[in-house]
RNA sequence: GGGGGAAUUCCCGAGUGGCCAAAGGGGGCAGACUGUAAAUCUGUUGUCAGUGACUUCGGUGGUCCGAAUCCACCUUCCCCCA
């Protein structure tokens, strides 16, 4: 029904990425699209990039792995941080790599702000993080109030203030932080970057329920079954490694929900509960996250029977260029 | 069989005569988001033509200007003695 594209020039560097909530099927449809339009996978998800974090981030299993290449999962100790910039980087190099090879990347995952970034080409400028400074204001911000913290913000930074809750205080933080270490508003900042700002060529594909409940209810199953594929042994031997105390790994959902288990401050059945609703939300907030694209073709796996077929002539069409980013048909 | 306690809005749970459509939390719903993002944060949540009206606090009846709050009886649940 489709033609194989390995015709395509390297320079077209045309993706395609596939969003949207957590376990509605991103991963299944990226591996059918790969095969079909000779792909490669590079993961958009800010916890699959980690080693040793399997189960509970859903990774593809090592026969998917094996079929299609997947890039920028399994990459990073658990122990490292690891930021959007760092991710743009990576992720542009991989473009360029699978590119060059002639083929198509195929971006999947849930972590809106990194595809997104990357897509749009932002450029996070380069500074030194100040981890100290960081300490110091949230002390300061226990001490005095997260009011009193903000009001550090207004007075150097009025334009980030005006749009940053004093309640957020992580936010206010890293405005903070910011404007420390490079002298510059982190408002301005922000503004060079969208003035820099080069937007990749990219077709969004969607992937998501029409019914909230059917959604829930993968999810919630999927949860169990990462129960009954051995979760909580996992889990358990990164909190004895002590994930806890990262910085970034340790608020992956599948793996924090255990830890007053493991201290034996609660049951196992209320933790799963708990990772099910975290779950939830975390997929409501893909949702909202993604709603403001609205170039996003979405298809619903829910009532949608040639959802895949769908996907695939979009593809099609956004190849050989009838489609440009943004989702506006030329033709 | 005797004694004691409890029933509150989707859930848990405050409220013991007016300031109660009823604190707080959870969940639901909606939203924000540029270097920790699976994070962080915000709004909303009885009904309605919404500065007002109407129906709610197990049920029925009463007291009172006025009740979720007091009284009587009923129903259900829990605990103690037998």
């Amino acid at each position: 029904m489709t033609e194989k594209t390995a015709k395509r020039k390297s320079e077209d560097k045309k993706i395609v990425c596939v969003v949207g909530p957590t376990a509605a099927g991103k991963s299944e449809l990226a591996m059918r699209i790969c095969k079909q339009f000779d792909g490669e996978i590079i993961s958009c998800d800010s916890m699959q990039i980690y080693k040793k974090m399997d189960i509970g981030t859903a990774k593809p299993s090592k026969e998917d792995m094996q079929a299609v290449k997947h890039h920028l999962i399994d990459i990073i100790d658990v122990n490292e941080t690891f930021s959007v910039s760092d991710y743009v980087n990576l992720a542009e190099e991989c473009v360029n790599d699978i590119t060059s090879r002639n083929k198509l990347p195929v971006f999947c995952g849930g972590t809106g702000l990194y595809v997104d970034s990357f897509t749009q080409g932002i450029d996070f400028g380069e500074y030194e993080a100040l981890p100290e400074y960081r300490r110091e204001l949230e002390e300061y911000a226990e001490k005095n109030g997260k009011e009193a913290l903000w009001k550090m913000l207004q007075e150097v930074d009025e334009e980030s203030a005006k749009k940053t809750e004093s309640a957020n205080v992580k936010r206010v933080i890293r405005a903070l932080e910011v404007y420390k270490a490079t002298g510059t508003p982190i408002s301005k900042w922000n503004e060079r970057a969208k003035e820099n700002a080069v937007k990749k060529d990219a077709l969004y594909i969607g992937v998501s329920c029409k019914n909230r409940d059917i959604l829930y209810d993968r999810i919630n199953n999927r949860v169990d079954n990462m129960m009954k594929n051995g979760l909580v042994g996992e889990a358990k031997t990164l909190f004895d490694e002590g994930i806890e105390n990262t910085l970034t790994a340790g608020q992956a959902i599948g793996y924090k929900e255990f830890f007053p288990y493991f201290r034996g401050q609660a049951s196992l059945k209320e933790c799963v509960e708990r990772l099910k609703i975290n779950s939830r939300h975390y997929a409501k907030r893909q949702l909202t996250w993604f709603s403001r694209n609205k170039s996003i073709v979405w298809l619903y796996m829910d009532e949608e029977k040639n959802a895949e077929n769908r996907a695939f002539d979009e593809i099609e069409s956004f190849l050989k260029g009838e489609k440009r980013s943004g989702g506006e048909v030329i033709e």
